[in-house]
DNA sequence: CTTCGGCATTAGAAAACCTAACTCTCAAAC
DNA sequence: GTTTGAGAGTTAGGTTTTCTAATGCCGAAG
């Protein structure tokens, strides 16, 4: 009648993992920091190992633990072992464990995602981010297994996705400029995003006279109006950087809010286990940080 | 911001042991058998695995499943670290982890355990049971480490237990003369039991005659019994075997039952662990079968 | 003889896990 | 071409395990 024969001979493998950090550092406490979990954790795994194969491997004593003869044995045996798991692993999967790809067009990478990486990477120092530049919208499909920062109403099949921040349009220009911005010509940025006459509409406000000037991609719009040329409709999101740092400035002059926003989105396949899922949550944070 | 990280590199370990019985079977129903779990139990580690992972280990078909590249380079290196993490195992705590100790009075062992140990050995055929013969009453204390079979109220100190039975007396001859018992001697038994006089002062029966014979054990007034010397207060529980094969037979006569009976003890430290749990359980329900 | 670092213990909360019941798919048998 | 059956996937919900937070305890160092 015995039910849960895990393998006969084999204690729960996770307790392995803390007897070994425990026997490493001669400290409970010391190991529980390595896990990130409490020592009372650690006390009770290394109780339970104990009780399972009938023998003390620790003595315990006011100052700290130190290993029983039995222990002493254990630890080798169990190192060696876990650590070539751990090679093993490391060597098969590494890639893909430590890996985050991430497509999105060039521009989206530089002003969405590359300043608001170093928090994430504080986080999670040895993943790697493995940047995929898309050209075009339907390049997307080709790096379907990647995740996807991109513009749009948030539908898109097969995969889960969170919203970073809303479209939220705004005339912006250079700092020295943006007193004395009516004086200046309009950027012209042709797209699906709303234009300046858009603008006007929505919020009464007069129609700026158009500048010579015309650009197809945000980026491009935004340096423009950084180089002094205009006044650029600029995306409060990928301009966040560039005002934080005070290279660009809003004018004084209402915003045009869209339904539109950027994205991040994922196969439905990542995420399922713990670990990606704190890995996604960790980037999702640092993205949607304004 | 990572919380549980366990130790980078390393999925958590139970879910390879699966794996690897998995891989091994060439079929998650196999594996959830040898494991006496469900295939959903199997199936959905496997799923956390290979999420875990970031690629599929298993192609899986209607007709079953096979390993994929990854799993097939995978499967080996996993094996052979369980292995020698199962076999060094074995080799350091083997004897505490397979050893069930179990210290009694010889005609306990003989009467009470024996009979009923094929029982035990079918659920656990890969545990030892070694017994200790203890003489005298005092010489448990020196198998402190080990299981108790004994006789008494059941109270002992830093241990635990559970009755096995009460102690139940009642007449009992060779078959052949369990008719006529009261023309046969009755043989006197020495020691903490209640004997004859009580047992016909309670009972009110008139006390038989006593014959030359009289022994200080249970075990020897059986045997006594059974070779046809006269009529024994024999206890219920001890002669339980020799009822059920017919060497003994209870007379038409009232029993006398006490307070006292037999108990198995154990030392407070055993019995935390799951397994060991299950163990003691299993010889505990072997044991009070009647 | 007090303090302080480190472990044990506990109850209760949280997470992981398992099972039961169901579905889906394919192949083999009819 | 249907039927059947074995085996895997999927869920929801209950159960077990594990973790945490709080507290107690011990012994060494001051």
């Amino acid at each position: 009648m015995p039910k849960k024969v895990t393998r006969q001979g084999l204690p729960p493998l996770d307790w392995l993992k803390v007897f070994e950090a425990a026997g490493r550092h001669g400290s409970f406490t010391a190991a529980a920091e390595e896990f990130g979990a409490t020592q009372a954790a650690v006390s009770q795994r290394i109780r339970n190992l104990e009780s399972w194969l009938g023998r003390q491997l620790f003595i315990r004593s006011a100052r700290g633990v130190s290993l029983t003869v039995d222990g002493e044995s254990y630890l080798p045996l169990v190192h060696d072992s876990l650590r070539a798991l751990e090679q093993g692993t490391e060597n098969l999967f590494g890639h893909s464990v430590r890996e985050l790809r991430i497509a999105a067009q060039p521009s989206h990478l530089e002003m969405l995602l590359l300043p608001r990486l170093t928090v994430f990477s504080e986080n999670y120092p040895d993943m790697r981010i493995v940047t995929e530049t898309v050209p075009k919208r339907q390049d997307f499909e080709a790096a379907d297994r990647a995740l996807h920062i991109r513009y749009g109403r948030g539908v898109w099949d097969r995969r889960e996705g969170v919203l970073l921040a809303n479209e939220v349009l705004q005339p912006m220009t250079a700092p020295e400029h943006a007193k004395a911005w009516r004086s200046l010509p309009a950027i012209e940025l042709r797209g699906e995003r709303p234009g300046w006459s858009e603008w006007a509409r929505v919020t009464g406000e007069g129609e700026p006279e158009m500048g010579p000037v015309s650009v197809d991609s945000m980026g491009h719009a935004l340096r423009a109006a950084r180089l002094g040329i205009g006044v650029v409709l600029g995306s409060r999101a990928l301009a966040s950087s560039l005002l934080q740092t005070g290279q660009l400035e809003c004018v004084a002059a209402p915003e045009l809010a869209t339904i539109d926003g950027y994205w991040m989105t994922w196969p439905a396949s990542l995420g399922k286990s713990k670990r990606q899922a704190e890995v996604l949550a960790s980037l999702t944070a640092a993205l949607q940080n304004l």
